[in-house]
DNA sequence: CGGAGTGTTAGTCG
DNA sequence: CCGACTAACACTCC
């Protein structure tokens, strides 16, 4: 589930609980879930603090005292649920039909903290994973990722060169390519196409520079109102507001198959596009 | 019950 | 290099 605006959210959440907190425990009942070796989780994790909670594209970067940093990436199904010693929950991630606290059936890993909360990783899939890697070779690790969406190295004259080296493949394809711009994934993909107006199969190719800017404004105006909103799909935080991702509510397209489309009213058609499930709408999308 | 579909992405194969 | 497809896994929906 999570794409940019989740994870961001879930960031920035957990960024006001966990930074300047010392890992005291770390266990995990699914090995396979960790992509560095055990042994380096007990001497660069256990005993070291979390200075900073950071993000790129779709994973968390947990920075920590001892010079290395922590990849989260959630995939499908992850999930981080954040508990206080006396017990408020926040939690970030998909939600899990009928199960409710922590730990549960899904729970694979969990870390304890020095001001006695706990942070429990979760994933129904387990797909997702944790990974360390020495904090000065994170650009390296990154080293295939594009431009952050809101970064300075996000230009329109970027993105318009970066499509140009994928001119026959789809729009689609391209936004969901993650060396292109980082953090999409299918629910902005096709949100970011509906506002630009564009048919998720056009060729790259075939976009005029008109058509490719109208894009780069889509994306980047439909991830910001996407974080504003604390993100989709996830019953976020159930923190004592019991606030909640919003943009479900908001959406033009995903998930919107049949239903009449917000500009000309025709149902908007559902097809197969670089694998995924894409929707749009016919006439207004060309 | 069987089969398709699900917010990701790394890898394979033609 | 490109793009289609698959696997990783578990669950929901029809």
């Amino acid at each position: 589930m999570p794409e940019l605006p989740e994870v961001e959210t879930i960031r920035r959440d957990l960024s006001r609980v966990l930074i300047g907190r010392r890992v005291t425990q770390f266990s995990v009942t699914r090995p396979k879930l960790l992509k560095s070796p055990r042994r380096e989780f007990r001497r660069f994790l256990v005993g070291a603090t979390i200075t900073k909670v950071a993000r790129r594209a779709k994973q968390l970067v947990f920075r920590l005292s001892s010079g290395y940093s922590l990849l989260i990436h959630l995939k499908m199904t992850g999930q981080l649920v954040w508990c206080s010693r006396q017990g408020a929950l926040r939690v970030g991630g998909h939600p899990i039909a009928g199960v409710t606290g922590v730990p549960n059936r899904y729970t694979y890993i969990l870390l304890a903290l020095s001001d006695g909360a706990h942070l429990y990783f979760n994933d129904v899939r387990q797909f997702g994973y944790w990974r360390l890697v020495a904090t000065p070779e994170l650009s390296y690790e990154f080293r295939t990722l594009g431009p952050e969406p809101f970064s300075k190295g996000f230009t329109a004259a970027r993105f318009q060169v970066e499509l140009a080296r994928r001119a026959r493949t789809s729009i689609k394809a391209a936004l969901l390519d993650q060396s292109v711009v980082a953090g999409i994934g299918n629910i902005y993909a096709d949100e970011s196409l509906f506002v630009a107006r564009l048919r998720p199969t056009r060729r790259v190719g075939s976009l005029r520079g008109t058509e490719v800017a109208a894009l780069w404004r889509a994306v980047r105006a439909v991830l910001r109102r996407a974080v504003a909103a604390r993100g989709t799909s996830f019953s976020s935080y159930r923190d004592g507001l019991g606030r909640q991702g919003t943009y479900w509510n908001m959406r033009q397209a995903y998930g919107r198959a049949g239903e009449p489309c917000l500009r000309c009213h025709r149902p908007l058609t559902r097809t197969v596009v670089a694998g995924r499930g894409t929707t749009y709408c016919a006439k207004c999308q060309r």
